[in-house]
DNA sequence: TGGCGATATTACGTGACGTGTAGTATCGTG
DNA sequence: CACGATACTACACGTCACGTAATATCGCCA
């Protein structure tokens, strides 16, 4: 194993969301419904934001009105870039593993 | 989507170990270890197993000396399999936003 | 056989995190 | 300029992750 699984769900659905470029929170929101089929709440959302924001793996953009876009940092894609291809060696380990019952 | 993506990360992983066959707390955390390159202290480890059992998905076997066994229920098989799917599905969309950029 | 290190789990306190609800601000459109 | 949709903040509550310390059991060998 290369690198550790240590991202929490949420902080890599949003990091996931913000791979496809910038965005602001309600608009990260609806991608991760898109591609993960699960919706979190303004709650769940925004402070994980901001926790991902203090560990420097998202920075906030010019503000647009009400709407507050963030981005991936340069760290944060290293990390993103990581956590998948850690996940890919675990679910390929978990699909074999099932498949062996 | 298929299905939503829920578990957490260290559900996740103890569910992946559990596929293998049956096993008892000490010998998930080492096969976590291994798989995933993350060590799980007993607090995280035993808890995050006390809920798996609470909520139906791994089950306890006969207690072999300090050892308590737990194996995988059909329900737990179930959810990881669309689990594993669900994510498999994240992390092919997270490489391929993350080649695009 | 009894003591010691490795194995295995429990107990527990603390802080971080996920979650829902309610409230506030901004935008677009008729 | 009013109204619904969009977007975020505030907050309170419970669950969970995490570390440390304590306890129990096993295997080994002197």
């Amino acid at each position: 194993m290369t690198d550790a699984v240590r991202l929490s769900t949420e902080a890599l659905l949003i990091l996931v969301s913000l791979a496809e470029g910038p965005k602001h929170g309600y608009a990260i929101q609806q991608d991760i419904h898109v591609v993960s089929g699960r919706r979190l709440g303004p709650g769940t959302l925004y402070g994980a934001i901001a926790r991902l924001e203090g560990a420097g793996l998202i920075e906030a953009m010019a503000e647009r009105g009400a709407r507050r876009p963030y981005r991936l940092t340069p760290a944060g894609t290293k990390q993103l870039r990581a956590e998948l291809e850690s996940l890919k060696g675990l679910t390929r380990a978990g699909t074999r593993r099932l498949a062996a019952r």
